[in-house]
DNA sequence: ACGTTGATACCCCGAACGGGGGAGGGAAAT
DNA sequence: ATTTCCCTCCCCCGTTCGGGGTATCAACGT
């Protein structure tokens, strides 16, 4: 029953509204076929063992693990595997961590529906595809240096509303240290105050509230 | 052609995947018919005044106006109208403005479909349905007091990276008077500084990044 | 006519923040 | 072996923040 020349697409995504919009797109290209879809993390590892797709759609957020750690645990496994990202506008750190992480492409939700067509072909005869919109976002913090974990960390304790001391109490380190991990964190980020850090780190998906 | 006893239904949303989902699923209910589809808030509108249809569904984040004027644009107009949001999940502010503006319902974007023509029906039946998740996000905050619209338009510029001082300026009133603004939000909010006030606006719609 | 609410403004003052400098240690890379 | 990076700690000091109180005025609703 299955052609053998056509693409085995794999879909991932926790919105059914969503999986049954690429599913209509996708069977109806004569040249591609959806063989199964998944709505978690774990779910998709498990079912690309079984079903071995030329290329998997990936959401970036999914119930369990995030996209770019079942991605992650996939390639560990099969490291020929061709994934495709898909998901709505995160910030460029999310971009740069699935490319690193070795996605195929990263597309946004909004995309035209023969855009996406393409970009699975495309990525399906092995090359990578990252449109230029999305490009652009990832070009625009080229060069910025990028957070450390611990300055990552710090962070995250200031947009739960601790002051200095508080999370050198919750990190055991001194207070004089929160400040030098804050005026590096701001100096990366380009923010005059911790109050504009938090806005500037979640718009780049540096952390999440 | 139109079955008269079919529920005519319009989706409005940016992303043509989901659209294309949408469709697919009113399209397989035999007592439904998807009469159109726009891809913004002004197209709605003008395809609302084409279409007539007995259920909109309306995506909160359109390209132009927000999902909430649009469907105040077209209730203005039509006060019958009955629009649903669908959306993925936003603060409970989004919700609660959805609702006092007139939505009948407001729809998760990750429900199941079966779920999604459910809620179409009874709001065609006249009836409002909110699931239970929604409703839950929506009591947290039961008794909150809403920030004032200078409230609001000060906490913007505080995510700026704006101080007292600059807020002040830019807003042509005096340092003290942004302090004691900054004070009653922190209480509304139930924030301990400046930057968690930042964190919990943005978790509850009340501003974006 | 009265109370309420929202916005405005001022005072005092302690606590927290942020910028500057220097400095030590461990780990990893070159 | 030396450098680089990251984390750690300390001092000084001016600026900003945030809590307390009180008060005026316009608008709105009752």
């Amino acid at each position: 029953m299955t052609d053998q020349s056509q693409i085995r697409v794999f879909s991932v995504d926790d919105h059914p509204l969503l999986r049954e919009g690429i599913a209509a797109i996708i069977n109806n290209e004569s040249d591609m076929l959806l063989v199964s879809q998944a709505a978690s993390g774990t779910d998709a590892i498990r079912q690309y063992r079984e079903h071995r797709p030329d290329v998997t759609l990936m959401d970036l957020r999914l119930p369990d693990l995030s996209g770019i750690d079942a991605m992650i645990a996939i390639r560990a496994e099969f490291p020929e595997a061709r994934i495709i990202m898909l998901t709505t506008f995160e910030g460029d750190v999310e971009i740069q961590r699935a490319l690193e992480a070795g996605a195929r492409g990263y597309l946004l939700k909004n995309m035209p529906p023969n855009e996406l067509v393409g970009v699975i072909r495309q990525v399906h005869a092995g090359k990578k595809r990252v449109p230029a919109e999305v490009a652009a976002h990832l070009a625009e913090h080229m060069g910025d240096e990028d957070l450390t974990t611990r300055e990552t960390e710090v962070l995250r304790k200031v947009a739960g509303g601790n002051r200095n001391r508080d999370i050198a109490n919750l990190l055991f380190i001194s207070e004089e240290t929160v400040k030098v991990h804050m005026k590096h964190i701001m100096d990366k980020l380009g923010a005059k105050d911790r109050t504009q850090a938090i806005a500037i780190a979640v718009r780049r998906g540096i952390i999440q509230l």
